[in-house]
DNA sequence: CTAATATGATACTAAATGGTATTTTTTATA
DNA sequence: TATAAAAAATACCATTTAGTATCATATTAG
């Protein structure tokens, strides 16, 4: 079990680079194994795993093995913690001293 | 005027520290000076500064001058980019999934 | 004017990050 | 079985990042 607010963070590290994101758009079309997504880079395969490692901490993929292929797939509630962390917080505009802030807060959730 | 894609980039860097959604949560509750908010942090005033400068670039915050102070302000829509790459992203990851489903159903009545 | 305050700017360090290259292990197939 | 393919593991390198320390500039108070 890992601590309050580890999440959201490894979350939010694995979107914070653009090649991770362009892989979770290449995942959206259909599964691949780490040769197939490596074919769409500028870079070697070892460097797209070490993309896709990131990607299964921060909760956005997960892996499962076929054969001696590594399948990648789009883990559905990946999104979920960063995009209510943003939702929260976009509420701030409208009520600075909200109940919504107050949550994320006691949350711990920085 | 930057290139596209760039402000994007830029928004989920400034969103990938927790110092920095940190400073978002501080400001939120009212503007503040770069001294006031490095009080609430165990880092030096110009560590602070760094990281209002990468929220800057992030669209996150803006500052204005006042005397000699610098205060910094929440931006309203800075956090739409990224909102919209989410919802947009999650759509695609909702459509796939739900056609995964359908063929899996379609299998199970052969 | 002078001193204190708030920030800006610069240079430096340690650690994290993104990448390559190479070797080993596992699995499929001729 | 021998060989090729896919991936794992490891070591290594260059750049970026987060932080510090120090000095310069601007502004307010006395």
């Amino acid at each position: 079990m890992q601590a309050i607010g580890t999440e959201l963070q490894s979350t939010f590290r694995a979107l914070a680079d653009p090649t991770r994101r362009h892989i979770l758009m290449r995942l959206s079309d259909s599964d691949m194994s780490i040769g197939e997504l490596a074919q769409g880079f500028e870079m070697t395969r070892a460097a797209v795993k070490k993309h896709l490692t990131v990607l299964e901490q921060g909760g956005l993929i997960s892996v499962r093995a076929n054969g001696r292929e590594r399948i990648n797939t789009l883990e559905p509630n990946g999104l979920k913690a960063a995009s209510e962390w943003i939702a929260y917080f976009s509420g701030f505009w409208d009520d600075r001293l909200g109940k919504l802030k107050t949550a994320i807060e006691n949350e711990n959730n920085i």
